[in-house]
DNA sequence: CATGAATGAGGCTTCATTCAT
DNA sequence: GATGAATGAAGCCTCATTCAT
């Protein structure tokens, strides 16, 4: 006896409902009769929407990385300066693992879960999305206002520190994003080498605006 | 002089295999039949030497956060310098995650698939680990040796770099683990606000000696 | 003029389809939603013009046993001569074994999945079609022009070979059909002891005719 | 809660039960619920004897067409002259597709079901089986003793009167197996135009050892 | 200690069927 | 009439775990 309810709304709330239990409880250990539980919905109803178990994963992976991809082309558009472009790009990475924080984490903790295919055009926007970190810190020390260690050493160090604010962030937290936006870009670029006066200009200007 | 039996060897094969096995699948991906494939023996007889899936991370997560404290304490014995004693932290930090990459994935990775009360155990001791970090730059900070931004933050950072080295670091990779912790050493001194002279002194007497 | 009705076509190909697929993959093996697909409409429209999936096999079974008895007495009617009428049957019973190859291979291996009454039904006519093929038998052994041996083992193999004829024909077969219908006249005849005479007789008739 | 039975006891009633089950349902229409509750276990406890339902259909056909090729090489040996030879293969087919029913009746029906490099594998082997009828039927016509009107037309008529037999033969039914076998006979060689006294000949014989 | 066989729970998926739109 | 979405039952299979031998 079927009782229909919501019509595109339900792909929408399977993915949502994915994403919060992917988060919390990783895609091994979630199970669809979980997923089909908080869309409010039987497990075969899923196949309605989906492909498989797989599928949910992969839309979710391949979304985020599309979205973070896109999201650091718009922080950049429009910027020449290198210095304010590497500060445009940090600020765009911190607050997008904070905002998106269930999917990034996702994202970032079950690649090995993802399929051959899939895995591959992941890590091949991945890679886009460092090399571009990459391109603006060399950008930076050619013109020398920074002074660079090991470029890809040190966009490894920025990752990590996206992922692992996704880890901890949480939106009623101690501090706001601003806040942790702002210090991020401090301790960026100061290991980055960039100047102090630099750094300090940058963090007055936010700090007149927010 | 007392021979180590089978048994003692086996307990330690199957351990080994599992934190292979869970760091290549994950915990819950990883099956017993696996685990007890890649020690040569059935699954029934790893009963003969653990009491559970469960208890295998346990065992494994349990051990590595023991390791790692007793690793922090080794390193920053008999030192007294602030930025010595930082040095020698992060040092260590770098090292032990790129040595045993594969158990602290697991530490980072699996926490919840760990139950209740394991959970807050490991947890506590990372708390601790953490404490200890914070602390050395607070008493750097207030020798006027260090400029920080938020300690708390700056620590996060530090963890967060660790646990992404341990996701790539390989033994045979490109750069040497000197080289990789040299480097790091560096980047996290710089985002610590420590000045370029301390620095550069660590560095090079680093050089002298490797 | 009436025009037949979208409806009626549908329910047509319906039937088409679920003929083509059941003969392929088996009643058990085929799915609604193949059906629909080969239609080309969605699985629920198919409720528009079925009970079920079970009424698909008891059309095509009841039909095929429907036409297989109209077939016989068409075949029959007419004819007096007790061979002939042998002949006409065993031509008639291989002819229709294999133009209507698919149904009538249903028929035969798909008794097994229909329900309680409809397998008497069908079981029934099966038992009155070969009851004609024995009473022809008959016939012609008391006029002494045939050597019977066993009436009902006989039947027996006359309508195995039907079963399997419908089990390889190809339209497009290196055989034609009238030669196939030919030759399984001169063995039937043969196994049933007709004299070489009489069934010389025959072929040349139908090669004449042919 | 194990409780330990039989042993290699185990496999051999679960090919037993689903032999059964085949042949009464058929392939598809058997689960393996039924299978394991006709030998007693618990469904998951048949894969510690089977890779899969699949398994179980390969294991019959495969075993069953070997079988019978054993059959038909041990019912030849020894003898040479050709009719001779012909009837010992009849009667061997028959009597095998009667005593063997639920196997042969599977081996025949079941061909869909398999997966392409079984299935090729059975195919094969019925080939061969019938190509070993093919030339018996030539080398009695060679010889002038038998009457042969297409010699693989035949072989299928021979091979459906088998399959046909594996459909209704019951062990105690109304006609013991070697009335059975020795009428086939007759009819068999009836048709490939043996002539009269030879196969009367066979038939007291047969009638003065039986 | 190791093994093989058993358990029972549960996972993903498919399917026939129903019904509001 | 057609569609899309829902249902619920069931199917195959895997897994951690137990225990007699």
């Amino acid at each position: 006896m079927p009782r229909p309810t919501g019509g595109v709304r339900t792909a929408d709330a399977i993915l949502e409902a994915a994403t919060e239990l992917f988060y919390q409880h990783g895609y091994e250990a979630t199970t669809l009769r979980q997923v089909a539980a908080k869309v409010g919905i039987q497990v075969g109803s899923l196949y309605n929407h989906i492909n498989g178990k797989d599928d949910l994963l992969r839309n979710i992976m391949l979304r985020i990385m599309d979205d973070l991809l896109v999201a650091q082309r718009t922080a950049l558009r429009g910027r020449t300066d290198p210095i304010d472009r590497l500060r445009a790009a940090i600020d765009c990475h911190i607050r997008f693992h904070a905002d998106r924080a269930r999917e990034v984490f996702i994202g970032n903790s079950e690649l090995r879960s993802l399929g051959g295919k899939d895995l591959r055009k992941v890590v091949d926007k991945r890679d886009q999305y460092e090399k571009v970190l990459r391109d603006l810190i060399d950008a930076a020390a050619e013109e020398g206002r920074a002074d660079v260690v090991d470029a890809r050493l040190q966009v490894c160090a920025i990752v990590a520190a996206g992922s692992h604010v996704s880890t901890w962030y949480r939106p009623r937290g101690p501090m706001s994003l601003d806040e942790i936006v702002s210090k991020y870009i401090t301790i960026t670029l100061r290991q980055l080498g960039v100047a102090h006066e630099e750094i300090d200009a940058i963090t007055e200007a936010a700090a007149a605006v927010g």
